[in-house]
DNA sequence: GTTTTTCCATTCATAAATGAATAGCACGGC
DNA sequence: GCCGTGCTATTCATTTATGAATGGAAAAAC
């Protein structure tokens, strides 16, 4: 007997909005910490029970329908309502320990993170921490991460910022590369150089030309987007690249490039959500944050 | 491992709307169509998970802490999005076809409306009808019921009403009770003799004095709020009663005893969610539903 | 004061859900 | 054109959740 929709189980919205958001079961599988057969039949559940259709089922994916589309108004309400009362229970919460999922750039994430994450770790063994790397800008209002460490200042509302100081950056090049091809005296020695690059981002080529230097991405004779692959391939000796001072110091077979020109500073935030700020695992985890980031910055 | 919130089953939430609204793993469990083991694990579970108590044991029942009287805002939230849901996959379907819900009084549950559906089933035996008795205003919003009978013009927004005419009343008693008590010949015989009438319900006592007759609970002999068993009493031979015309004549051994005061009539209204009128079994049903009900009014 | 009723917590046999494994398909990259 | 990748659908062994049964407790009814 077919059961009321009252009698809906409410998880089945929850998958709902995952494969609509991600576009198919195996990613909504993969958001969900679940299996792709489970989300395939949640799906076919639901729509058995409110005898619609709401994904066109492709070959790389499903795709909502327009009764689909209209139900995930809805169903986003309620998943904004869930995180809004997760985030409330999380701002109640007394204990110190439990989780803390931090994000951060893929870069920190390989160089400065691990020994401070050490370091909380020895200090409050109770506190287990996920490292998020990420360059992308993650949407702390849906709790994908509790704390945030960025390079810009964040402007999502009800959130707490606070910046720590700021990253100096320099050019460098490995010995090895140097002893080869010769040490740049300044910009004009630079097209005389291979200069390590990103491939799509065009992060550097905005800064050189904001400073008047008419870069291309023909300058380049070597791309990569990922950062820390980017720094391997300076220290491998694939030509000048450009680094967090901080980082290149400590890096064996490094040598810092004179460069006459100015460098941008990287300002260094970390940000919560204002609900979280007397949560006692957050507010820990913040403080040693800050202590451990703070000597590093200027 | 603890899991992050962001994995939270949100049936846990359908789970803790019910107990926090009915005050009890039973009653929520007998709402939710569960068990109450199975709602006493899911409040455990999400208790647990949130790191919050979010309710205190009673002996006889559970009841919303502090903590859990904060999360129950955004719980509702969830749940009035999953209305809304429902509600629009309810709209968008086109099948005449699935189940039908029902509200009407108790009374007309137990006399007009079953040769009604019986009427509805043979024509549409497809559509399988809910017929939910109640002497109070259900409320529609969360889809309880899909149409509603009522007696008195619905107010709440977003519905559809319409008053199908209105159903007179009349008294009446048993042969055996007038040939034993004799019949009376207008309002100043009524206090020789019994009346039947309601226990708390004060219906009956508002309305005579609305008329200027001094009712008072002590002129009722014999009291009873249910209004099927009261009908029954009456037929018994207890007393005067009043009742419906219609169904009054059509019962043996009674007769409608002449009264010099106006009863008041019954107004009798349809309504049904704004956003079902196009569906097609909830349409149908209505159609039948009106066709059957408009004999019975004037 | 006693009995009845309603509730929650616990146990465990059963039912249902899950996910590993797999096949097949279509698209993208080379 | 071929190969690799990512996807969905299906099957079935395993895991997990459910609910029947039960005991105990407290409140309500008599």
């Amino acid at each position: 007997m077919e059961k009321r929709l009252t009698d809906l189980d409410w998880s089945l919205i929850q998958s709902f909005v995952a494969v609509a958001e991600t576009g198919s079961l195996s990613a909504a599988a993969r958001q969900l910490n679940a299996s792709q057969p489970t989300l395939g039949r949640h799906i076919r559940v639901l729509e058995d029970h409110l005898g619609l259709e709401l994904f066109h089922r492709q070959a790389r994916g499903f795709e909502l329908t327009h009764k689909g589309q209209e139900l995930l108004t809805p169903a986003r309400d309620m998943a904004a309502a869930m995180a809004d009362l997760s985030l409330r229970a999380a701002g109640q919460e007394n204990r110190l320990e439990g989780d803390v999922r931090i994000a951060c750039s893929v870069f920190m994430a390989h160089h400065a993170m691990p020994d401070i994450i050490a370091d909380i770790r020895q200090k409050e063994p109770a506190i287990k921490i996920d490292l998020l790397p990420s360059d992308q800008s993650e949407n702390l209002l849906f709790r994908e991460a509790d704390i945030a460490v960025r390079m810009y200042r964040p402007e999502q509302l009800d959130m707490i910022t606070r910046h720590l100081g700021n990253i100096s950056l320099g050019m460098f090049a490995a010995q090895s590369y140097l002893d080869r091809k010769g040490r740049p005296r300044g910009a004009v020695d630079l097209p005389h150089h291979d200069i390590v690059g990103y491939d799509a981002n065009d992060d550097i080529i905005r800064e050189m030309r904001g400073m008047g230097i008419p870069a291309t991405r023909d300058w380049f004779a070597v791309r990569c987007d990922n950062q820390s692959a980017y720094w391997e391939l300076v220290r491998a000796g694939c030509g000048l690249g450009f680094c967090q001072t901080d980082v290149a110091r400590k890096t064996a077979g490094i040598e810092e490039v004179t460069v006459d020109f100015p460098l941008p500073v990287l300002p260094v935030w970390l940000t919560a959500h204002e609900a979280l700020r007397h949560t006692p695992r957050i507010s820990r985890v913040w403080e040693l944050l800050e202590e451990a980031l703070k000597p590093l910055v200027s």
